[in-house]
Parts: C-alpha cells; sequence; structure tokens
DNA sequence: TTTAGTCATTAACCAAAGTTAATGAACCTT
DNA sequence: AAGGTTCATTAACTTTGGTTAATGACTAAA
C-alpha cells in the first residue's frame, strides 16, 4: 500500500473492503509542482480529483475584469480539485496554483466514476466528500452573512495558523471579499486599539 | 404509492428498487402549516427532513443582536430542513417558517439514517442530495465575490419570477446581505436610469 | 551589486452601504 | 370606520470600502 493516510482516511468514514482500495490505488497518479505552477486553468477540460501529500494552494476564479476572486486555500491532507465543475461534467472555471514547492496524487474524473457502480462503500465516500464541500460552504456563507471584516480575518487566521506566513496578505484580502487597501485599513486601525 | 412525484424525483437520480420506496415512504408524515408557522425554531432537536408539498418558506437565523440573516427561500418540490445541523447532529441554529399556507411531507432523521446501510440506492440519493446543496452554496458564494448589489436582486428576481409577489422586499435586502433602506435605493436610482 | 518586481502601508478622494427617523400606503383587526 | 401594524421610500448623516497614487521594504533575478 503507497498511501496508507489516505486508506486511513477513507476508512474512518466508511469500510472499505482492501479490493476496493487497491483497485483505486492503482489509478493514483503521482505529480509534484514548484511555487506558482498550475495544476488546473480556466477552460480546462480534464478534471481530477486531487488529495494534497504536502504543500499548498488557492483556488480562485477571475471576472469579467480580470480580477481575481480566491474561493479557497488547501494545505496537507485536503482534497482539491474543480468540484462544482466536476459535478456539473463542464469545463473548468476555477484557477488552482501551487503556492509553494507542493506533491499530490490525483485521479482523474474519468477514472474514479466506475467506482460508484462497483461497490456501495465509494458512494458512501462520495456522499461524505460532498457533505463536507457544502459544510465548508455553509461556513463561508455563515461569515459573510454574520461578520465583519475583522472577525472574519481574525477567523481565518486562527484556523491557519503558521500557515499565515506563507499567504500573502492581499490574497487573504480576496478570500475574505475585500481589496487589498480596505485590509490594510482594518488591521492597522485595529493594532492602534 | 401516496406520493408519486417524490418517487420519480428519487428515481430519477437513481433506480429505486419499490420495496425501498415503500419502506420510505411508510415513514413519511404529513403536515400542514399557515402562514407565519414554524417548521423549525432555533434551539430544536428534533430535526426532520422535510419535502414541500406546496407553499413557500423561508430559512433563516439570528446573530447576537437579534438581527434576522435570510439563507435561502424554498418553494414546491424542493427540499427543506436544518440539513448541516442534521449532518454535524446538533440542535438547530435555524429558523424555517411558512410564508403562506403550505404542506410537506416530513421524515425524521432518526427514521432516515438506517435506509443507509439498508440498501445503496440511499447513499446514492444522500450523496446526491449532498452535491445539489454544495452547487447552491457556491453559486451563492459565487454572487457574494462577483455581483454587485442590483445584479444580485435581478438575478433573484428571475430566479424567483412569479413567487416575487409573495416576498416582502425587506427579506429579498436581507437573503442579499444587505438592508432594506440599501436595496430601496438601489433599485430606486436603477429605475431612473 | 544593481535592477526590477512584489507587496504592505498610507493618504486623498469618491462611492456604497449602515443608521436613524419621518412619512405615507396598504392591510389587518376590532 | 378607527386604530394598529407592516412595509417601502426618502432624507440626513456617518461609516465603511473602492480607487488611485506615492512610498518604502523586501526579494529575486541578472
Amino acid at each position: 500500500m503507497k498511501y496508507p493516510q489516505i486508506y486511513e482516511q477513507f476508512n474512518l468514514w466508511v469500510p472499505l473492503p482492501m479490493e476496493e482500495w487497491l483497485a483505486f490505488e492503482s489509478k493514483l497518479v503521482e505529480r509534484s509542482l514548484s511555487k506558482g505552477d498550475y495544476l488546473l486553468q480556466a477552460g480546462d477540460t480534464t478534471l481530477e480529483i486531487g488529495i494534497i501529500l504536502n504543500g499548498l494552494f488557492r483556488l480562485y476564479y477571475t471576472d469579467n475584469n480580470g480580477k481575481e476572486h480566491i474561493k479557497s486555500f488547501r494545505r496537507s491532507g485536503e482534497l482539491i480539485g474543480a468540484y462544482s465543475e466536476m459535478l456539473l461534467n463542464i469545463p473548468s472555471r476555477t484557477y488552482i496554483q501551487a503556492m509553494e514547492a507542493s506533491r499530490l496524487v490525483l485521479i482523474s474524473r474519468h477514472d474514479f466514476l466506475p467506482f460508484y457502480s462497483q461497490h456501495s462503500c465509494w458512494q458512501t465516500i462520495g456522499r461524505i466528500v460532498a457533505e463536507e464541500h457544502f459544510l465548508a460552504k455553509e461556513q463561508r456563507e455563515f461569515e459573510f452573512l454574520q461578520l465583519d471584516v475583522l472577525e472574519r480575518y481574525n477567523k481565518f487566521r486562527d484556523d491557519f495558523g503558521p500557515l499565515m506566513g506563507k499567504i500573502p496578505q492581499h490574497q487573504i484580502a480576496s478570500y475574505l471579499g475585500i481589496t487589498p487597501v480596505a485590509l490594510s485599513r482594518v488591521l492597522s486601525k485595529s493594532r492602534k486599539k
């Protein structure tokens, strides 16, 4: 078994027959990216599910004016991919970029889908992955509706802890939904109090 | 079969053995609510999944200052419930209120969970429900990050069409994340142009 | 070591949105 | 018919955030 950490994670969600795991594992492809490399860009049609072995990524899209809007940061152990585009079977609208040298394993949508009809454990895993994605987005909606910028920033800092040093502040601003100038203002005001 | 529309919906997602459907249907309880009635309030611990036969609901929570923040409106044929609280198995943080006389069918979390181990079709249905919930939230995140208030309002109007007349404007403002005063201002400015 | 690029900060100005309050319309209820 | 409630609108004022631009720190590349 090449990736026992992933097996353990899945097995925590649902009892996973070894035969199923090995079939899945045989489809995994390992890839390394340097800082700044793209795992995926808008328009790409070959969609893959990735599991980050180590590293840090940002997911974003661009609007009509070319401005970037960061949806999410992902770190070691987390899933990564153009998830909603995979569900809808459309080309990627998302850019996924490595923020430091990173390593991950990938399985293509095409290789994964047959597992659903192979054994019900994959349905369960697919369900739990979808549920976790939903919970993350609902949490984010809550923060947008209820918290002001400083509260959102503090939550982000608590969440990312030591990784803060690897994330430029203007990218955090984008994630929080404001401009870098506005975030800098808010932070300097909060320091003075 | 009492609720063929629901059976058809499920069957569109996954082949559903009649035996499974009938077992599920036998757990459904019908309920009618008058305008203003609550299906669920914050703090409630008996969580149920509902399917709206007819009517209109709003889902919201309140912040520390008692202000309401509307998460969602739901109409005939849609699922309703404190979904994230069900996943997390915690008391409801959500209020669910009927905006007009409404009728729905309900199944308790407790009654539904055993179906997951009964037959894999329920895993598939659970997965697809989670995926749809995720897609809706991701769409909402996109709108918050990329669209201005007027664009968000117009999307909402296009989506709800004839139901607009049943939704007070200040509730739409809450759903869009702004105050009723701000929405009124934006709309009057857009009318003048 | 110079040079260019990225980034955070600050200022000045403008636009958008929150707050409070007053007004009037529509709709109940009695 | 009278009274109360809910709601949308508008005004005046304040606060927050966007935009542009200048500055200086830091870093990476040549």
